[in-house]
DNA sequence: AACCGAATTGCATCCGAATGCAATACTGCC
DNA sequence: GGCAGTATTGCATTCGGATGCAATTCGGTT
């Protein structure tokens, strides 16, 4: 009896097949293929000796044979660029559990120069996956190459304008506007603004909704330096602001929370300011190092679980209906009040 | 000319394969395999109106197809649990930087709770991956079913003491017994211990690790509270600590860097302590935030970049060979000399 | 120009599960 | 008990590419 056991369950190099399980329980393939889906229909006497019988050979099926003849791979891609955010890491592991309860996989890359992406799509096109969702860069025209494949794409905090594509993100402009309106209403009136990388999306609508907010409120005393999201250069960043103006702005909007921190350390370290009495600095994120008691940023907090839940969705919608059309949706960040900023009383 | 591209790139829904490409390149299905592939053998000419063919119907290879006959799917299986540990994000994306270099792609699955490890499981076995990276708790029952099924595994920062699986890890241990020399040579004599979750590993090994030093070197006055590697543990664990005691001990060896911001912070917010002059606290691990100048936090970082390059390895190479016997590879910890604790003269 | 060995190419088959269709086994009903 | 109608089951084929083997072509020799 054990014997047996043992003997089917060690170090049977070669994984048992359907066609095995049938042979075990004496009935054809296509028997135990049905007994291993949803709709199929088989008796409970049949799936009984089926199941006996997988379950003595440590039968499992094949999701690679099935997803040939099915053309469902019942994997997407989720492609994600620099993590050095320290937003997304999270926003990965909630993807990823949402995607499995559906029954999807999830099959990562991580972009680390842009030139890798060609290879990534390459790879993803190659893997058949049944959808993208992808919180990195896509040229237009890489998308478009996406797209012709049949696969549906989603995009992460970014959208395609000259595309016609599915996408989820936080409103950033509208976040800025909240924390721009409250500074002034708090009576800042000159500010720094420190930028992301050039090329991300996110700190451009950052930076731009900002200034637009102000320059609606009549604020001209503006300054913009960039970094790169990183703490360090948060830190240069806040530097390289004092020396271009000569004197420390108002209040300081950085385009996320990990700069803003670098801002503050930055002010009261090496400048000896005090945050927020002789300056105001904001961020943007909502990260957990934005609510440690040192820094406690004001910040504009981004909706992570109702955005991965939104985004989950949407691309499993489309795989399951490709006809569907693109649909955008954006989320409301959530205003945090810190302590490293003077607002308006609430 | 572009109409044809046009025709051929628009909306075919159904993609090119290798007997397409062969019919308009006029040669056989098994040519176009053949230049496909990297040792095979093709004419010049063959190779030349293949990829032609190929390049115009936007023919890529299906590895799904591939692995099925091959045998090889070219995933691994990178399994996380709770990421909370802020720690695990640069682990993975550096993995799976790794992998994608070598051809291998990343399937990646997030433990929540501990019972979807059996799906996890299960799941990755139908999907038959080439090899399994876990940073997740794996019972040594899972793990022999992942290894019957003839799948390496590698353990990420953990060891299975009664199997004989591979691992990489940092040398919690010997990380701890630095920290506790260098607290105990300054002077410290009474201490506080701050441990993770009671089910993880690596806080098992970092604070058996501290006692047993402490242990060693006479230090009896030692005190034990538990969190969950999260900021606000840390600060409870440290009101915990005080209460628990009575008074402030003169050190604090929390077991990651976050619990001990956490600690930091509740010391000099709610009981008024000044770090490191009243007290001294360390962590583990040289996460971002340890860094960060209102921290500075004293710990040993662990050096990710050779951990995982080391994993990645570690893996592909017993993917390539399966007969190679398991490697235990432990990296020391780098010694990080912050200002939230008085050491040593250096 | 004839010939030998090496390099190419094509043929046929295989990987493992899903599924349309036909055959068979059941169910309920009169 | 017989029959229509439905639920199960098996057969044969399919998905797309890899590969052993045989057939063919090519290059270099003499």
């Amino acid at each position: 009896m054990s014997r047996v056991a043992d003997k089917s369950a060690k170090k049977d190099r070669k994984r048992a097949t359907s066609y095995d399980v049938a042979r075990e329980a004496g009935v054809s393939q296509s028997a135990v293929s049905r007994v291993f889906q949803d709709g199929a229909s088989a008796s409970k006497a049949m799936r009984d000796r089926v199941l006996a019988a997988a379950n003595k050979l440590g039968y499992r099926p094949n999701a690679i044979a099935r997803g040939l003849i099915t053309q469902r791979s019942n994997m997407v891609a989720v492609v994600i660029s620099k993590l050095t955010n320290l937003y997304y890491p999270e926003v990965l592991v909630l993807l990823t559990q949402r995607f499995f309860e559906h029954g999807i996989r999830v099959l990562l890359f991580a972009l680390d120069r842009e030139s890798d992406i060609s290879n990534t799509i390459d790879a993803l096109l190659q893997y058949r996956v049944d959808g993208v969702l992808t919180a990195a860069m896509f040229e237009s025209r890489e998308l478009t190459a996406v797209e012709n494949a049949g696969i549906p794409v989603v995009l992460y905090n970014r959208t395609a304008r000259d595309s016609r594509v599915s996408s989820v993100r936080c409103d950033q402009e509208e976040g800025e506007r909240w924390l721009v309106e409250q500074l002034v209403g708090a009576g800042h009136r000159s500010f720094g603004i420190v930028a992301g990388p050039e090329d991300s999306v996110v700190s451009i609508e950052r930076t731009t909704g900002a200034r637009t907010e102000l320059e609606r409120l009549g604020i001209v005393d503006v300054t913009t330096v960039s970094g790169d999201f990183g703490y360090d250069t948060g830190r240069r960043c806040f530097a390289e602001l004092i020396e271009k103006r000569g004197s420390a702005p108002d209040a300081v909007i950085a385009a996320n929370d990990v700069m803003a921190i670098g801002c503050i350390d930055e002010a009261r370290e090496a400048h000896d300011l005090s945050v927020p009495n002789d300056i105001s600095i904001v961020g943007f994120d909502g990260v957990g190092p934005a609510r440690y008691a040192a820094y406690d940023v004001t910040t504009v907090r981004q909706p992570v679980h109702r955005m991965t839940e939104s985004a989950a969705k949407m691309l499993i919608e489309r795989i399951e209906n490709p006809e569907l059309s693109p649909e955008k949706r954006a989320f409301s960040g959530i205003p945090v009040r810190g302590s490293s900023a003077r607002l308006v009383a609430d």
